[in-house]
RNA sequence: GCGCCUGUAGCUCAGUGGACAGAGCAACGGACUUCUAAUCCGUAGGUCGCAGGUUCGAACCCUGCCAGGCGUACCA
């Protein structure tokens, strides 16, 4: 309805240059958006104020002159006026919304999707924990993020991948082990500490258990090298195994798992080392291998190479951003925690290296969670090993209420997340309140099955039914839907679903609180039909947004 | 010091360069004979951190400052 509304305004603007009544110039960037307030119409454009300076006219008057050359030979506009300094403002005819509706029950699951990415390949890549503990809320805030934006970018009309990359090689990985291996000797009765280093949660502990239990005491007559080693693979592999349950519990899948130790492997890192070393982008000092970072913008050289030969983080890192882009996708999403925003410039800079536009590769940083609990912080301290994990989060509010509230702020904002506000049944609690929509629909349709009303299809008598303006209201705020999945897909910001989706709600509990005026199921039965009609298709949009969020749509609450 | 993010109602936060800056909570006053009150209606609440600048027009863009968070390793 915007496009067509669109072409309408452009036509008119070059049928005023043809008849002379403006002077010709290049078409001008024009917004055309819905206005806050409902009495300045449906849409409003500022196109005549953009011009103004350069036909050298007032704007109220270009405004005037486009007007007069509007052609809407299928009567979408049912007024045009000018408005204010130079808007011009439209009330489309209300037919045309009421098409809107039977889009809704046409496309149904598709409803709200469309064509704007053109099919480009995205990667997008996220949670990306160490396999050397449990997630934790803030790994819970980035799963969510992440996998929403993909469902959201999808809908949009991109192909996207969705990908986890497994830190499983490294000394953090050798330090898991010597954790390990030390609780493994202390259930052996032998004296010793773990270092200030080491993991200390109580996870820990657990899997030297277990380790004992099915490896026995063996590992006391190995090499402390074997042992470790041994120690630190099965470690990362249980607790890998525990971030994959934990994610399937919150309703987070992805298409790769990605292993650093794979590149490793395949000869990967040290490849890209030697290319980068022939081209002086790697050079020696001081004992290490330096990357020319800051030739690309990073504001100083990094280590890849430490002078103990041991590589760097940063060093795989490398190779895995090319490999990513070797794998042809057009855009490169990386979402990470903010406190790793130190590291965006250090890979922006090797992928420049390779000569890929900076421009494919885009760093989201998610800001981090305050846990708190009736107000008040809940104390966390990773070193100690003390921290709320996303499993117990999870088992306390709930998937949906933890998913929606996670969503629920910009992921640039700070969020604080109090978990008995996530329990509260209340109206503190916008998951319910959304969730309610979709039930309380439900026991509608259930109701009105029960007198004979099933499976209703349009009928032009509705257009001429539904003419209340709360109902026209719905309508319009229907229409939008696909408009707000498109935008936060272009700004890929996921937060725009759920805040849509509190709007449409609000709506609708407003329109079925007045049960004396707008009662669905009533005596009249071409009413009913067509209400039946509308808070479907209110009950389709409901379902299509929760189901972005990984959210479920009940039918009885 | 430098870098990234944030600063909007008492609180938590939305806000696409556009017209009178919005919502939820909290406060206050109301609405259950129901297609589910996990709901609705109403009242009140603002120096958009501060100061300049760009623009016909700035909460939004630019510069400086103030405050908070995070980062600033041959750690991950």
């Amino acid at each position: 309805m915007k496009q067509e509304l669109a072409l309408l305004i452009r036509q008119a603007v070059q049928s005023a240059f043809e008849a002379g009544t403006l002077q010709r110039e290049d078409l001008p960037r024009m917004d055309l958006e819905i206005p806050r307030i409902a009495a300045h119409g449906d849409f409003s454009t500022n196109v005549a104020m953009t011009m103004a300076a350069s036909q050298k006219r007032a704007p109220q008057e270009i405004a005037r002159i486009i007007i007069d050359h509007i052609e809407d030979p299928d009567h979408l506009i049912s007024k045009s006026e000018v408005a204010g300094p130079g808007f011009i403002n439209f009330l489309i005819a209300q037919d045309k919304w009421h098409e809107v509706l039977r889009a809704v029950h046409e496309e149904d699951t598709a409803y709200g999707t469309s064509q704007v990415g053109l099919g480009k390949r995205i990667q997008i890549e996220f949670v990306s924990a160490n396999p050397t503990g449990p997630l934790h809320v803030g790994h819970g805030r980035c799963a969510v993020v992440g996998d929403t934006l993909a469902a959201i970018l999808k809908a949009a009309g991109y192909e996207v991948e969705k990908e986890y990359y497994v830190n499983d090689s490294g000394r953090q990985i050798r330090t898991l082990g010597e954790s390990v291996f030390v609780r493994y000797q202390q259930l052996l009765g032998k004296t010793l500490d773990l270092s200030a280093e080491d993991y200390q949660g109580n996870y820990i502990k657990d899997l030297a258990r277990i380790l004992l239990d099915q490896e026995g005491e063996r590992l006391l007559d190995m090499p402390e090298e074997e042992a470790v080693t041994l120690c630190a693979r099965f470690a990362a592999m249980k607790i890998l195994a525990g971030i994959r349950e934990d994610l399937v519990a919150f309703g987070v899948s992805f298409g790769h798992w990605f292993t650093e130790q794979s590149l490793y492997d395949s000869g990967a890192v040290e490849a890209v080392i030697q290319d980068l070393k022939s081209r002086d982008i790697i050079y020696e000092h001081d004992g290490a291998l330096w990357f020319r970072t800051k030739d690309f913008g990073d504001e100083k050289d990094r280590v890849v190479v430490r002078a103990n030969g041991l590589t760097t983080y940063f060093a795989s890192d490398i190779a895995y951003h090319k490999d990513k882009f070797e794998r042809n996708f057009d855009q490169v999403i990386d979402i990470w925690g903010a406190d790793h925003h130190g590291y965006v410039s250090r890979v922006s800079a090797s992928i420049r290296a390779f000569g890929y536009d900076k421009d494919r590769f885009q760093a989201l940083l998610v800001q981090l969670v305050n846990l708190l609990r009736d107000g008040k912080p809940v104390t966390m301290s990773t070193r100690a090993g003390e921290f709320v994990t996303l499993r117990e989060v999870i088992d306390e509010v709930g998937r949906d209420a933890a998913r929606f509230l996670f969503l629920l702020r910009h992921y640039e904002s700070p969020l604080d997340f109090d978990l008995e506000l996530a329990k509260k049944q209340s109206n503190d609690n916008p998951v319910y309140y959304v969730q309610y929509v979709h039930a309380r629909i439900s026991n509608i349709l259930k109701k009105a099955e029960e007198r004979g009303y099933k499976d209703i299809d349009w009928h032009d008598d509705f257009s001429g039914i539904l003419t209340l303006p709360e109902e026209i209201q719905l309508i319009k705020l229907m229409a939008r839907y696909p408009d707000v999945v498109a935008m936060s897909a272009r700004l890929m910001e996921p937060h725009r679903i759920p805040f849509y989706m509190k709007e449409l709600a609000a709506a609708f509990h407003a329109y079925y609180h007045d049960r004396n005026k707008h009662k669905v199921v009533s005596d009249d039965a071409k009413l009913s039909a067509a209400r039946l009609y509308l808070v479907s298709a209110v009950r389709i949009i409901m379902s299509n947004g929760l189901a972005l969020m990984g959210v479920s749509a009940p039918e009885r609450m």
